[in-house]
DNA sequence: CCAAAGGATGAAACCCGTTTCATTACTTTA
DNA sequence: TAAAGTAATGAAACGGGTTTCATCCTTTGG
């Protein structure tokens, strides 16, 4: 019913199916050897055109599709890409995965997504199975510092994303310059009238946090205003829980600056749940720049990361280590506030 | 910097990170063959407990990871399955994927997700990869039926994951009773006391989407209520389009049915931009019951599909194809209303 | 007209983990 | 004590595409 018929010594499909079938027997069928097929299919040497035309015949008539395991196995080279991302439930991440994806493709790459949910063995087998199946590089956008030790000798080629990782062991750091939106963030909120700020953290072990929180308690400090903070995960059940506790502990707040956008939308959510208007009662901003900050209602005034800008670089690095001389070994890209709904001012930029 | 150090004839890393070395060193080292190395490595056959010891101790020094590609050459199988889908920015497929990942990985198998966006080439190449790659099986929830012919005589397992493809060419479909879903929706409209129900359909060439349709239209029918309709595809872009066509069309609309939450979400955000309240003038509905859709505020009403048990059935029947005697061609999953804040009436179910 | 150069092609080695099959050594049974 | 059986292990083949190297044939230059 769905298995290959064989037909003589030859495996045939003839309704437009996929077949298994080896150079060995498309070799056989054009009467030449398999390392003409190769050439046939690779253009790695010239073929005579009365030989190539017959080799054509015999790989269409057999619907061959070279095996991509025998290949990578002699190439040292998979044609893939590995990417490590703490969780695929997260839409940055995907934003992300699917930009790369996309960009990848183009350049004949696939990825291979791995799903790491911060955990640290489960990175660490990732990137030891990458290393096993002859991956060509690794973007590493897992968030988790403590990989770097385990980094050193890699093998393969790994870009840091959105992470700080030792140029000793990486090829290349890309991240924003979350420091500047944690001051841009904070500052915003000032301007906007702000008298109560909080600022919920993410994870301080995660780069990203632990810089955009020092931006806005160096804001603070240069202000001489009391910091004000709550810790929270880059999810939206952390950020659900924290609101709560949140509104508890500062009962005045009336600016709130998120994690990132993923937890500005729980806090929204609770917000509206109490019958807190934002932005009336309290502001609020997110970090990241999610198409799902635009989406929500209201819209959500978030500090943007250039996502495609960072997946092209990380990508880039990558794909065209081996010929970089003169490398860079950190990429720092801009972010930019949008400001929108859930904040007072109507600002400049869009 | 970060190339392996060679050390003699094997290459070595002192520092915890990873090396590539062969069976074959390995075997030198603990002075056996490679075939005993392999044998140790895999429990398949007997070792004496001294030789086993002396490669287990080559293993550690040497840092050694067996090379996947090979050994997916020789076994024919990679532990990979294939996971397409038509879009990673949907929430509602990366949700699916997560929780496939997740139970794959317990069952020792890798997926390997295809974002095909739609494009039926894309969507033929990917399968092509999958087996070129000795995929063990594929879960295809591309909702594209164009795809159906091109399955036949495909060597390695096919599930169809929210679409119906015909039992001759895959293992299997799993997928819901989006009819019912459609008419669960239109029900619960008309009880919470629409009078003017517009329906946003989801393209018409995926199975699930016409499926809610139809059980919207035949309720439609034997109520004696005329159709209002609206085509719209499965991604907020075209839903923020489309509902703006909707109130121009029917102005007196008071009930959305979206094409699914992500369209109601984007749905939402125009109705709101328009200071029209949801749900005392419009109410809305949508399906799938993503994360997202309790996340927003207001929360939604939507049909839900049992996107845990659908993940688990499909790879169940991949993963399991080949021991399944009299095995089921078709699994379908009931859906649930979950009644929130984006429709008026109280209801008893969550 | 012969040598050198170039083009087309095939045989065989290669990538590396797995498995079969044969061999050796030793134990058990008759 | 011989025959039969068993455990441990290695040599070699295998999987399938790629590449090197040698070979053969044709063309070009002297």
């Amino acid at each position: 019913m769905k298995r290959v018929s064989s037909f003589g010594n030859v495996d045939l499909l003839f309704e437009g199916g996929i077949v298994l079938s080896s150079i060995r027997e498309v070799a056989r069928l054009a009467k030449v050897s398999p390392a003409t097929v190769s050439r046939v299919m690779n253009g790695t040497a010239a073929v005579a055109p009365e030989t190539r035309k017959r080799v054509l015949a015999a790989i269409e008539e057999t619907g061959f599709i070279p095996n991509e395991v025998a290949r990578s196995l002699f190439k040292k080279s998979a044609k893939t890409i590995g990417l490590i991302i703490p969780s695929i439930r997260n839409p940055y991440f995907t934003q992300l995965a699917g930009i790369i994806d996309e960009l990848a493709g183009k350049e004949g790459y696939r990825i291979f997504l791995c799903n790491v949910g911060g955990d640290l063995e489960k990175e660490k087998a990732a990137i030891q199975m990458l290393v096993a199946m002859n991956a060509d590089g690794v973007i590493l956008a897992s968030g988790n510092q403590e990989i770097q030790s385990f980094l050193s000798g890699c093998p393969i080629p790994v870009v840091a994303l959105d992470m700080m990782v030792s140029a000793e062991v990486v090829e290349a750091c890309v991240y924003c310059d979350y420091y500047q939106g944690g001051r841009l963030a904070m500052e915003h909120l000032l301007e906007c009238g702000c008298q109560n700020i909080v600022c919920i953290r993410g994870p301080q072990k995660i780069f990203s946090a632990r810089q955009r929180y020092e931006g806005y308690r160096d804001v603070c400090r240069e202000r001489g205003i009391p910091e004000q903070t709550v810790d929270c995960d880059y999810d939206f059940l952390s950020g659900l829980a924290m609101t709560e506790k949140l509104l508890e502990c500062y009962p005045q707040v009336d600016g709130i600056i998120a994690s990132n956008d993923i937890v500005a939308i729980s806090i929204y959510k609770i917000l509206h749940k109490k019958n807190i208007t934002v932005p009336d009662r309290i502001q609020l901003i997110g970090f990241d720049g999610i198409d799902l900050s635009e989406l929500m209602s209201p819209e959500l005034t978030t500090v943007c990361q250039p996502i495609e800008d960072m997946a092209k670089t990380a990508l880039d690095v990558v794909v065209r280590q081996k010929e970089n001389f003169e490398k860079e070994t950190e990429y720092i890209l801009p972010v930019s506030l949008a400001i929108r709904e859930t904040t007072k001012r109507r600002g400049r930029e869009q």
